[in-house]
DNA sequence: TATTGTTATACTCTATAACTATA
DNA sequence: TATAGTTATAGAGTATAACAATA
């Protein structure tokens, strides 16, 4: 395979378009049969793993729009996956939490999902898997902040935090 | 080591999508008034660079559908940036070429590209930014290797086993 | 007035099949 | 028969605006 040097720069979107296209992919091969496939386990997979927030949280943390949020939880809660419950403090929000049985199903995923991942990255070595995957989340926190989207992990509590504008 | 063990599985979606969004947006940003945005760059920046292939053989390179191709080039063919020459050695087939034009305008965009790109990998330092753009290319060509057959192979083997076609 | 969630609409992208002209 | 390219259609995804309930 021949490579010329000034193929540098539009490789990036090269490559990321057709990384990502390979993970929908694999990620919805694994998650057939879910409701909305590798979307809704990323919902589903968010509201077991974090503290429940709001649906528009939520979304925002997925990088998603809040209606196309109403539609993956109206198609989740109809599989008894996610339970939308009031939110006592504020009665215009709901707190989205995972059922016992959306847990069993995610926990079920979960080694599926690993699996096509590890296929997906068997062309780099454990170290550099490992690389990219710390790589891939420092530029994933940097895009957040450049977007008015705000959606990583540990910054999720900063906004809640200081919720006062 | 505080994080939860399944929380690796989903990052990695989260952030390829995160990232891939983020391009797409500074992308298009850059290359706003091209034909088919940042998609028509990538097609004429393919057809500028490489031997000239046929629209299938371009299509297969970027990993779009062959159909989808026909659209992007009728609009860039439309605005004088590439053009279909008839293939002498069968003429089923058409080569693509980019056009004079099609070459300063791709020259121009570059460099809106390039500080695009840059803004969007400046979470990282260079030698970082070296790293992902290594680790990344070498991904994508193996990803689509097997893109044409299946991407999550062991993960399907295990579906189709129990599911009739 | 601003925000949360919902709904409706339209636009884009994609996937599929059918058609032609060549091989 | 198979392949390269085109066209048409339907489906999914997304973006936008409008609306009701609440703050």
């Amino acid at each position: 395979m021949t490579v010329t040097p000034d193929r540098l720069t539009g490789d990036l979107g090269w490559g990321l378009a057709v990384v990502f296209r390979a993970y929908v992919k694999a990620a919805d091969a694994a998650t057939e049969g879910m409701p909305s496939g590798h979307r809704g386990y990323q919902v589903l997979c968010a509201a077991a793993r974090d503290e429940p927030g709001s649906q528009a949280a939520l979304a925002q943390r997925l990088g998603i729009d809040r209606t196309v949020m109403t539609y993956l939880l109206d198609d989740l809660e109809a599989a008894n996956l996610v339970e939308r419950q009031p939110d006592l403090a504020d009665r215009r929000s709901r707190r989205v939490v995972a059922t016992a049985h959306g847990r069993e199903v995610l926990a079920e995923r979960d080694a599926r999902l690993a699996r096509a991942e590890q296929h997906l990255l068997a062309g780099l070595t454990p170290s550099e898997q490992a690389s990219f995957r710390t790589l891939l989340a420092s530029l994933a926190a940097h895009a957040n902040d450049l977007d008015p989207v705000l959606t990583a992990c540990e910054a999720v509590e900063d906004i809640t935090a200081s919720s006062a504008p």
